[in-house]
Formats: C-alpha cells, structure tokens, sequence
DNA sequence: CTGAAAGCGCTTACAG
DNA sequence: CTGAAAGCGCTTACAG
C-alpha cells in the first residue's frame, strides 16, 4: 500500500524514499549511488561486469562491489528485464509434477539451471492442450527466456508461434506431430523393442502391451518397438489403451477387465510408469503371481518397482541426461547467435536401459 | 536483439514499432488504443475492470475486450508488475521437489495456485540453510507476492526480515524455531504417538525409531510423540538418527549396521518417506521377512508403501489439506487488510492418519 | 569516469 | 470518457 500511495503522490519521490528508507524498504540503485559519491551508470556498469570494457578503475569497481555486497542489494529483476528483454526465467512445462518421472527431472533441470544463474517457473498439463494454450500464453506475457516442453498433442500451432517469436524452446520427452524444434527425446523404440524381444526370449509367447493415449507422439514409437519385435516372431499383437481422464478406480477396472479377458496372456509390458503401478495393483488383486502367472516388464524405474517383490524389470529413462542434455541445449540456444538467426538445431534421442529383474524371468520349474 | 537495437536508436521509437509489428512482435497497449480510436487510460482501465467504476459505457469496454481477446493482446507483465508492486507470482520452497510428498503437494498447490491466476517459482533447499539463503534472496529480487516454505533450520533471520518486509508468508511441513507466522504443521507427535501405540498393541515390545536430522522441527516432534507412547510403557527408546548427506549405499550400509545391531528389535517405524524406502530396502538385503521378523511402519503414503507385499501400514498426511490451507492462508493474506497491518496470523495444526496394513500386524502364529 | 536523459510497457491520478 | 504525464527501477548510449 505503501507503494501505492507513493504512486500517487509524485510530487515528493524524496520523501517518499526516505520514507522507504527508515522502513528498511528496498536499497535502489540511487541509494548505492549516492552513498559511494559515484554516478547511478557506474554502480549499473560495475554490476553487469561492464567495468573494464569502460574504463572503470579497478578500486572503484571494488570498492562499488564491497559496499553493494556489505548492504545487500539486490537490484529490482522487475526493472532490469522490463529494460533488458532478459528474465533468467525458464518456462518448464511437464504433464505432471506428480509423477515421478517428471518431478524427477524437474529436479535435476531446476538444480543445474540454478547453477547457471537461471530460475524455473513450472506449470502441470495434465494433457489438456486448452490447459497447455493457456500456460503458454502466460509464459509468454510473463517473458520467460526460454522453454522446456513436454507437451499434449493439439498445440503444434501454438508451439510454431513461439518458434518463430524467436524464443529457445526445447522438447522433452516427446515430441510434436510435424514440428521440428530442439528435442531431447529417448528412442523409446528400440527400449521397447528390447523389452519385447526380452520376454520373448525368456519363451514367453503371448506378450500384452498396455499403452496410454495414442495422441502422445512417445507412445506411438513405444508401440511400434513391441510391434516390430513381435512381426519378426510372426506373434500377434495384444494391445490395452488406457484412456484418460479416468479415475483410479476405472483405469484399475479396465486393467483388471482386460487380463480377465485374455487368460492366455503370459507377459504384459506397460507403457509408463504410472500404468505400470496400476497394472500391478490390478494384478495383485486379481492374484496373478508374478512372474508365474504374468511376466511384467514397465517403462521408467522407480523405488515401487526396484524393491517389489519380485523387483520389476524396467526400460529406464536416463534422467540425468535428459536433464542435462535439455538445460544445455537451451542455455546453448540462449546465449548463441542471437540476432534473431535461427542457431543450431539440436535433436537428441537418448538410449534407454533394459533393467532385467525377477519379474520378467521364466520360472525355472 | 532487435529489442538491444531498438534500444540503442531511441530516435526512432515509431520505426520500430512498425518493424516490431511487420515481425508479429508483440502488440502493445497503445496499439490497441490507436486501432480503437480510444485512449489508453480507457484500454488499460477497462482490462483492470475498472470499467464501471470509471463510467466507461458498457458498449465501448466490450468493444474493448473483444478486440483484445480477437488480437490476443496480453499485456506485458513485467511492466504491469513494476507499476502494481504485483507480480502474481508465488514462490515455493521445498526441500526436494524429487520427494513424492513434495511433489505431490507442489502438484497440488500449483493447481489451486493457476486456478486463482497465481503463478509458482519452485526451488529445492535440500535442506541447505546457505542455498535457501541465496533462494530465498533470489525470490525477493523477483519481487514474488508470497511465499510458501518448507525450511531448513539456520535461516531463522532470514525469514524474519522478509515477514518485517510484510510479504505474506506461509510456512509448511515444519515451523522454525522461534518464529510465529501463518504455519501449516502435521500434528506428526500424535501420529506418531498412535503409530508406536498400535505397534505396542500388537504385543511388539521393542520398537526402533529411524529418524532424520534431528534440527528439522517435525523430526522432533515425531520422535516426542514416538518417546511418549514408549514411556508410557516404561519401555526404553532405541533411536537411530540418520545423518545427511550421505550416498544411498552409506544409508542402507547404516541402517544394515543398526538392524544387525539389534536382534531384538521387533517393530521399526521410519520418520519420513524416503526413510521408510531405504529401510524397506536395507530389510530386504539383510533377508528379514515383513512383518514377522520386523514389524514396519513409516511416516507418509505412497504407492511403494500401498503395494508393497505385505502392505506397509502408514501415518499418512492429508495432502490435498496441507496444499489447500497452504494457498488459502496464503491468499488471504494478499488480499486482506494490507496497509503494512500484520493482519492475522493463522497456525494449523491437520491431523494425520494411520493407515494400518499388513506390515504391522503380529502374525497370528 | 560523470550527468542527464531516454526508454522498457504498463497504471493511474489529474485536469479537462 | 480523453490526453498528457509521471512513475515503477533499472540499463545504456551520448556528450562531456
């Protein structure tokens, strides 16, 4: 209210900032300023590490930064982007921080951007694309530097927009239908493939998929490793997709539905990781031993499936570097050719790891 | 860099405005007057929905909102920001946002949070009072209207001069030593006073306490809880503390060396999630069988802890009320009284659940 | 090195 | 309702 009030009385800035002043409000840049008897510009220059470049003595850089650092002022980020175009800000969209997986990388992502200076703002689409709209448009107005995407299906026009708006965007996890962005993506493919041909090689030979919305572009090349591996053994298919928006009670009755109705099912791989929790709470109830009675192999690792009983065997995302690749390559776009040049474009397809568990093992009886 | 360009030609502010526009750049305030043939205090005034207030006729503010909804002209928060004092933005402090209970709540508040037209900045303390410092400093430059917190101990000062700043506060998970602000706590002593009970109530007689650093003030009053039902009892305390940092295997390495330290020990209750996983983990090396050579209960719910054979009984906190109450209070006090008035401090105190489940039953041998 | 000034894009009294 | 203007707190040429 404060501030306020001081809007509307322009007539006394100086009052008003003494005001501020015994209130231990905000140090401004005057304030600095005045104190060392230099000019606003030099303590400006000083700070953006402008100092040699204009022939500012190094005492009085030094003794500019002793005093800043000795009271703590921070300069005001609202005024400084207004005027540089630049936030440090990071728009981080996933489909849901809930999920381990996202939250995982989320971590690691704020972690090493904080490292270099850069804050995340992030928001949750719940694959929603009217959602996703939205955030991105807030995102914007709010004039992050730069994004990192896990996007629904149906905002290509939006995520083009943004492209050619000139800011850095990278892709995780999947990317969009006739878009080509930077991209940091696994080669779920071949990590499905290999799981596939893994159950198959342990003899079983009735494997399930079971998959999420066929909209996500990831999961259509998960689909297409099970499915190559299973026409090479001249196998039929076995697919479930799970449609959301479902409550946790309906997914764990169709799963259920599902294997009840395909008793000569040995082997059942899930898509990710929230199905796989899914399906393993509709197996237990349903009783099935595993992996006696139904082999399981899921996408993404996690502390459920490394320490159930038996372990489960997992196609694992590298986290760390989908992290790291995703922070650098926008950093990299951030602070590279500028001048509205369209810069390198990165696409990454990261190898995932068959983590081979009891689960997935023949019984040996 | 068409932005820096158009800095450095101040001479030519209506050239680069025809520029900006011809590149799809962003359209301005006065860009929307100019086309409406309005002033901009009558854009600015009907978009603040100060229409009527302003006697604004009801036609011309439609006129207004439907071109801007048609040109989608969405108004530079930075600017707006550095006028209001507002930002809009809320800053969150967790201490691991890869922490299901964290990431689960940050879920949640993140989506109370948008559905308010509030915005979240998230960090992770790991439980650093040094880098909480630097967080919570970076989150003051950025101007957020409001802060929610889960801290380590050691930033006492800090936070108090940020409630002097009067930015609203709302601390979570833990309170800090000394220090009265709007809080929302688990009451984790009676849960764990019911968790030990139950366990002494099954005929376990030796029960062991896992907890984490003893600084963090839900740690101690977990553990008072724990000692109280102990006590009661006359039965002595066997405590082992978890010292952090350390790498996962020295973790289960220590909680090995505990286990293995005392045979006698019947029943464990872990003090956190992570905690609980390990233990599950460190159990399982060591071949001890779930519940009947070591009953197990651990704090928090998770879909390791539900699917886990047996199912691990749980003190589970209600997320969805901690992540409500959180927001709420929090809102609330940004919008209440202001004027610098301390207005009301509000400190719950949520009940947390038992969840009792296989691991904690005596078998009935 | 300094000082004065423009400008980032808004909001908001103020006088009409 | 409008128009002109100040002001939020910075950065950065520019002329000295």
């Amino acid at each position: 209210m404060n501030k306020r009030q001081s809007a509307s009385r322009p007539k006394r800035p100086a009052d008003c900032r003494r005001i501020a002043y015994a209130l231990k409000k905000k140090l401004l840049i005057h304030d600095i300023a005045k104190h060392l008897d230099v000019s606003i510009a030099t303590v400006s220059l000083v700070l953006n590490g402008k100092a040699k470049e204009k022939r500012i003595s190094d005492g009085l850089a030094e003794k500019v930064l002793r005093y800043v650092e000795e009271v703590g002022y921070k300069p005001n980020q609202l005024a400084k982007s207004l005027r540089t175009g630049k936030t440090h800000v990071i728009g981080l969209v996933v489909e849901d921080i809930a999920n381990p997986f996202f939250s995982a990388v989320a971590g690691l992502i704020e972690q090493k951007a904080l490292a270099r200076g850069y804050h995340i703002i992030y928001c949750s689409t719940n694959d929603d694309a009217a959602k996703t709209r939205d955030l991105l448009a807030v995102f914007q107005a709010r004039h992050v530097d730069g994004y990192i995407l896990a996007l629904p299906a149906g905002v290509e026009e939006e995520v083009r927009a943004l492209v050619r708006s000139g800011k850095p965007l990278v892709l995780f996890d999947r990317l969009l239908p006739g878009l080509l962005t930077n991209a940091v993506v696994l080669d779920g493919a071949t990590g499905m493939y290999e799981a596939t041909r893994h159950l198959l090689g342990q003899g079983f030979t009735t494997v399930a998929l079971v998959t999420a919305r066929a909209s996500q572009l990831q999961m259509t090349a998960r689909h297409q490793g099970y499915a190559q591996a299973l026409r090479e053994q001249g196998l039929p298919e076995l697919v479930q997709e799970i449609a959301f928006p479902q409550t946790p009670g309906q997914i764990l009755q169709q799963m259920e539905d599902f294997f009840a109705a395909h008793p000569a099912c040995q082997a059942v791989i899930f898509a990710t990781n929230y199905l796989g929790v899914y399906g393993l709470e509709a197996l237990g109830r349903l009783g099935r031993r595993i992996p006696d009675e139904m082999a399981v192999v899921s996408f993404d690792d996690n502390d459920l499936f490394r320490l159930y009983s038996p372990p489960i065997t997992v196609v694992a995302q590298p986290m760390e570097a989908i992290a790291e690749e995703s922070i650098s390559i926008l950093l990299a776009a951030l602070q590279g050719p500028g001048d509205g040049a369209p810069g390198r474009l990165v696409q990454l397809q990261l190898a995932p790891q068959l983590l081979v568990r009891g689960s997935s093992l023949r019984p040996t009886s």
